[in-house]
RNA sequence: CGGGAUGUAGCGCAGCCCGGUUAGCGCGCAGCGUUCGGGACGCUGAGGUCGAGAGUUCGAAUCUCUCCAUCCCGACCA
């Protein structure tokens, strides 16, 4: 392609209504331009890096057995109600009226539509399993677009869906997705970590999330190189890291007696390891949270830790909210809750990193005041032991007791094993062997190409730009000109970009009649991994300069070599 | 939806607080000339409903109100 006759325009600055890398180098570059919240144009260089994409991904699927489809964007109200998604979604759904009043939805997903499809082509066992998948756009009214590509109303994604007659074919179909995944991230050339995750609306037994890694990247990792376990940190099975011994006051100092201190409108644990100069592991934090029922619990923490909320839940086996103004049907004080002198109808429940401590400070449940040396068991008695909080650096791994690690990613895959939920709900049955009507049991594997861009851009970049792994790249090869007036540069460099065309080599031929300066800016912006460039060093000896975009590495070659370079890229 | 911020030329911004002729600057764009290996230079020029509507005023980009859009922080997700 010749720059000139190309439509890529950049931009020299940073947009304004941008924030994330990944986002204002998409714009910068020429890659997407935004025509709404959410919502954006691919323009012909974004266009192509998203066609590579899609194509890996269709490669390694369809090397995987799976089958391509295509199913609308549009779909009727009536399967959404079958499966009550047409209310479990709600407002994160764009629905819209057709002239004779019947409703559709833009598909933010597809499970109804090709449940249904199944339903009425797959009746027998002979048929099963089948792995179905499609590259479509999807929409999702988001609370809250954002990040661009990472989080748009409207995207792109590859969404498969596997049949099976039994739990085995399930469990084939979901472990070759598994490996299909990590072979496309890894054909991309991409550095990420596949994490166990929770199964959230779409439902179903457990889920693998495919994380890219990233700097910015909205979500952490808790893993552990060791036993090679890795999983969200809201999800993650770790250990109390024991406890450090400098820190630890009063471990060996035996129960000291309760004194109440006043601590005046210090609410916080911040502002009390301050005014006491206390470290947090001091302190127990004590959160009180409400079921529905309106029963009360405190939940007791070590002060340098968070209670996580779906661990609690799954402990009481109750959905729980955490009490604020407005619920505090108890009217405890806020800031000074304590387990001493609490109602006797709030059940205490601790969390292992205070279990072993002695001489801790809590509140007093009397506004402004808290206690000294309070101790387990000699003050207070705990109703039940757990682990309720989220993972704090020196954590250990529950499997290997290597301290956990800790990384931030970016979800591009999810693969669920959904079992039986949407063929019962769409009456999704084949006949079995046995000759006994049965539902199919599903699967579901979603990629996000339209993210999947997004993140490499986010895990790989530089101060100049993007530097896109070869096997996405637009073009291999930017082609530099240094100066269009020099005739012998101008027909060298012609004559090489025939060449390489004629090759089938992808080249971006940058024969604009501007200063060299802005072609090399240009050429790192978008990213393009090699350099080849026809300057002042060609006009004395023949020479062409070779630069590489990730490690900025160089070399020359001769005009004679030319050739020979190209068909060994 | 709650909290915070912003809307002025294609892009990035100043002006607004303290109202007053033709609304500025940089980049980009067009023409001419010079330059030519890391965002060159000179001259000339085109380009604006100051987010929208209403109000206050002799007079509004500037003050007031309403609405809209966009971005950031929280619950959701590929």
């Amino acid at each position: 392609m010749r720059f000139s006759k190309y439509f890529l325009p950049t931009l020299k600055e940073d947009p304004s209504d941008s924030d994330i890398i990944s986002h204002s180098l998409s714009i910068r570059a020429g890659l997407i331009r935004k025509v709404a919240s959410g919502i954006y144009t691919f323009l012909p260089l974004g266009f192509k890096i998203l066609k590579k994409i899609e194509n890996i991904i269709r490669e390694e699927m369809n090397d995987a057995g799976a089958i391509e489809i295509f199913m609308p964007v549009m779909q009727p109200a009536e399967i959404w109600q079958q499966s009550n998604r047409w209310y479990e979604y709600g407002p994160e759904m764009f629905k819209l009226v057709d002239r004779n009043e019947r409703d559709f939805c833009l598909g933010p997903t597809h499970e109804e539509l090709i449940t249904t499809m199944a339903s009425s082509d797959i009746y027998s066992y002979k048929d099963l399993p089948v792995n179905l998948y499609q590259i479509q756009v999807k929409f999702r009214d988001e609370i809250r677009p954002r990040y661009g590509l990472l989080r748009a109303r409207e995207f792109i994604m590859k969404d498969a869906y596997s049949f099976g007659a039994s739990e085995e074919d399930l469990d084939k179909d979901y472990d070759a997705m598994y490996a299909t995944y990590a072979k496309i991230i890894e054909r991309i050339g991409l550095k990420y970590k596949v994490v166990e995750a929770d199964t959230g609306l779409i439902g179903g037994k457990f889920s693998h999330e495919f994380m890219i890694l990233a700097k910015n990247g909205e979500e952490t990792i808790a893993y552990c190189d060791e036993c090679r376990y890795a999983a969200n940190f809201d999800n993650a099975k770790f250990n109390i890291r024991p406890f450090p011994v400098s820190d630890a006051a009063g471990l060996n100092e035996g129960l000291k007696d309760i004194k109440e201190i006043h601590t005046p409108g210090i609410k916080t644990i911040e502002d009390l390891t301050n005014f006491l100069t206390q470290p947090p592991q001091n302190i127990i934090k004590t959160i009180a949270v409400k079921n529905n029922e309106g029963d009360v619990f405190a939940f007791l923490l070590s002060g340098d830790r968070t209670l996580n909320l779906a661990k609690a839940e799954k402990f009481l086996k109750t959905s729980l909210e955490l009490i604020n103004e407005d619920n505090n049907i108890y009217k405890l004080p806020l800031g000074f809750i304590g387990p001493l002198g609490l109602k006797k109808e709030i059940s205490v429940y601790g969390d292992y990193s205070i279990q072993k401590r002695s001489n801790l400070i809590a509140g007093a449940n009397k506004i402004d005041y808290h206690f000294k040396n309070i101790n387990i068991n000699r003050d207070f008695e705990v109703k039940g032991w757990g682990n309720f909080s989220y993972p704090v650096p020196g954590d250990l791994c529950e499997s290997c007791g290597r301290e956990l690690e800790y990384d931030k990613g970016i979800e591009v895959g999810h693969i669920f094993k959904l079992g039986t939920k949407y063929s019962t709900k769409l009456n999704g049955k084949f006949l079995d062997k046995d000759g006994k009507l049965k539902p199919y049991i599903m699967g579901c594997y979603g990629i996000g190409v339209t993210r999947m861009m997004a993140a490499a851009i986010e895990q790989s970049h530089d101060e100049k730009g993007i530097i896109w792994p070869k096997s996405i790249a637009p073009f291999l090869i930017s082609l530099i000109a240094t100066n269009m007036s020099e005739n012998k540069i101008k027909e060298a460099a012609g004559s090489a970009y025939e060449m390489m065309l004629s090759k089938k080599v992808q080249v971006l031929y940058d024969d604009r009649d501007i200063s060299a300066g802005i072609k090399f800016k240009d050429s790192d912006l978008i990213g393009i991994p090699i350099k080849m460039i026809f300057g002042k060093k060609f006009l004395q000896n023949e020479i062409i300069d070779i630069e590489y975009r990730d490690d900025a590495s160089k070399t020359e070659i001769k005009l004679n070599e030319l050739e020979d370079f190209v068909k060994n890229l």
